[in-house]
RNA sequence: GCCCCGAUAGUUCAGUGGAUAGAACGAGCGCCUCCUAAGCGCUAAACACAGGUUCGAUUCCUGUUCGGGGCGCCA
């Protein structure tokens, strides 16, 4: 907050023998307790006396800007109250003047990230985990551009390896197949390559067709994989998802820059043909530590390519791009063979990108496969969760048209989701109830949609200009208004650690914070009917500056919100 | 077997080297002549276990247990 460095600075002019680093401020447990603590345990042990004289000693001696009101020692600790007028006029202040950019901090101004993520394979629609991987890049991308990064989106497109041959195979014989259809097509295609070794071995075949160049084979792939992306782009547009660039997986076989990365790897002796005819990899030659996974295999025996030598190639195009920030969010299935892509490339003399895990979304039946076919699809849910509010809306708002309803019933699905899965940190495994995630009550995204549309309510009501604010009659009058101001006031901390950290949960959490906050002022503090205008008018902008810092939030985890639902 | 993650209320998730560990769902009890009840208030309920570092550990380290992921021609 605004005047912590100024703080910090009046207790070590104080004391000589501190530095900045000794005055680690916290908040205390409660309101009535202050604003902001100063935990008074290092400085004692500086100064050889017990944390509660030290502290009632800073309480006496340090003299604070004007910005402190009072400060009181309780035990080890020195409490801090700020002068709620002067500070919350200036907190106010600042937040309607940044606008759409409150809480950034700009630290991207000026440099380039390329994030590449979602890149599901192109074999049917997406189910609920594959969107975790998008939901968390897009709100990555969100996030940076929001920091001012020249951001690029990219989705590499894996329209080659074994399992989409499998579906070229089944689809291509098919008449009319539509993208609704895939995934029950490329079910039944594993379970037959499971089966039937002769079918499985037709799949290599049309591989190194594929790999060869043969314009017959090429035309079937790209049919397919092509109704797969679109049919999936689609879904994931849905959830406000988009991307730049799209990257093709087959562009980078029989590349020209692949010999150099061979002839790195034989300078370190970390290549070699197998008696079978493979070409190998031994990462043991790299500083790969364990037996386990020390061999990475390139080619088959038959000559075509695994996926490992085209993602080395795809690699050393995107660090040809020069970002500043080079990230990749993928499953945490991926973590070693991620590790071991990095191993070859820094061999080769490139970087690897920055690696972004998230574990996956379970049922409480179990892990969702779309081999499987045990999955609840993103297109399904979405479906379900507007078909639900579009009912509410229709409840509440009967003369609203049918484009109006579905308009909100949309943004509430889209909430719900996206902030279902963003609010926990990437790397925990969470578990998907879609009767939970159907339910709008409680800790949602419809929640904090909710919270917004009442305070556009009271705006719109409110048809007039509102007087600009004038420090001489602002006041904060209650708590709620104080807490909300405070609350507020975080954002750009949040925002910033959320930048450290490359993770948007911080985000989402401070936003369903900031919702609880409002909603307790919302309650306690009329607006329209309070009891004199500096009131009225101060709490006007306070709902001004509440939406304001909402919709930031939001605009990172890539909600929308209603004018009203 | 080896490597990487995770473990907080009945459940799903937050959070923190420092004061009294927060929500929500579920359970119980209340609140719409009052800016939207998709809301609010109150009650009951948790840091897996054992060591260590520290003035102070739920947080950092080690071990154990349990859960997830991975470990040569799938991507």
């Amino acid at each position: 907050m605004l005047c912590y460095e100024s703080i910090i600075k009046s207790v070590i002019d104080c004391y000589p023998e501190l530095v900045p680093e000794d005055i680690q401020l916290g908040t205390p447990p409660a309101l009535e307790m202050g604003d902001v603590a100063i935990p008074a345990f290092i400085p004692a042990k500086k100064r050889k006396v017990a944390p509660h004289v030290m502290a009632q000693d800073m309480a006496q001696r340090v003299s604070f800007d004007e910005c402190v009101a009072t400060a009181t020692a309780s035990g080890p600790y020195l409490n801090l109250f700020f002068d709620r007028k002067r500070v919350g006029f200036a907190m106010l202040r600042d937040i309607l003047l940044a606008g759409d950019c409150w809480g950034a901090g700009g630290s991207g101004r000026g440099k380039r990230v390329l994030i590449e993520h979602t890149s599901i394979n192109p074999n049917a629609s997406p189910h609920v985990g594959r969107g975790r991987c998008a939901m968390i890049g897009d709100s990555l991308a969100r996030l940076m551009r929001f920091e001012g990064y020249d951001v690029e989106v990219h989705y590499y497109v894996n329209d080659m390896g074994r399992q989409i041959g499998l579906l070229v195979l089944v689809a291509s014989e098919l008449e009319g197949v539509t993208f609704d259809r895939m995934l029950d097509i490329y079910v039944a295609a594993n379970q037959r390559a499971k089966d039937d070794p002769e079918f499985a071995a037709r799949g290599y075949e049309l591989l190194v067709k594929m790999e060869a160049g043969d314009p017959e084979t090429r035309e079937k792939f790209y049919r397919v994989t092509e109704l797969c992306l679109q049919g999936q782009l689609e879904v994931l547009r849905r959830l406000n998802v988009s991307y730049d660039c799209f990257d093709h997986e087959s562009v980078y076989v029989n590349d020209p820059r692949w010999p150099a990365i061979e002839a790195a790897l034989e300078g370190r002796g970390a290549i070699f043909t197998d008696e079978e005819g493979r070409r190998v990899v031994d990462l043991s030659r790299l500083g790969y530590g364990a037996e386990e996974g020390r061999y990475f295999v390139l080619r088959r025996a038959n000559g075509s390519s695994m996926y490992g030598c085209r993602d080395l190639l795809y690699s050393l195009d995107k660090h040809g791009r020069n970002a500043d920030i080079n990230i990749m969010v993928l499953g945490e299935d991926h973590k070693l063979y991620a590790q071991q892509l990095a191993l070859i490339l820094d061999a080769a003399g490139i970087p690897a990108p920055e690696a972004i895990y998230y574990s996956y979304i379970r049922l409480s039946q179990g892990i969702m496969s779309t081999r499987e076919g045990n999955v609840v699809l993103l297109s399904d849910f979405l479906d379900q969760a507007s078909a639900i509010s579009q009912d509410r809306v229709t409840e509440q708002f009967p003369d609203l048209s049918e484009d109006d309803r579905r308009v909100i019933a949309d943004l509430v699905a889209v909430s719900a989701i996206r902030f279902a899965v963003l609010r926990v940190k990437p790397a925990k495994n969470v578990i998907f109830d879609l009767e939970t995630a159907l339910s709008f009550n409680g800790d949602t995204g419809p929640y904090m949609l909710y919270c917004c549309a009442r305070i556009r309510s009271i705006l719109r009501k409110w048809d007039r200009e509102i007087p600009d604010l004038s420090r001489e009659a602002f006041q904060v009058t209650t708590d709620q208004e104080w807490m909300l101001l405070k609350t507020m006031a975080q954002l750009p901390k949040v925002v910033s650690d959320s930048m450290i950290q490359h993770n948007c949960a911080p985000i989402a959490n401070y936003a369903l914070e900031l919702a609880h906050v409002f909603t307790a002022f919302y309650h306690e503090c009329p607006v329209l009917t309070a009891d004199n205008e500096a009131t009225l008018h101060m709490r006007l902008r306070l709902c001004e500056a509440a939406l304001q810092t909402l919709s930031n939030a939001l605009g990172i985890l890539g909600i929308d919100t209603p004018e009203r639902m």
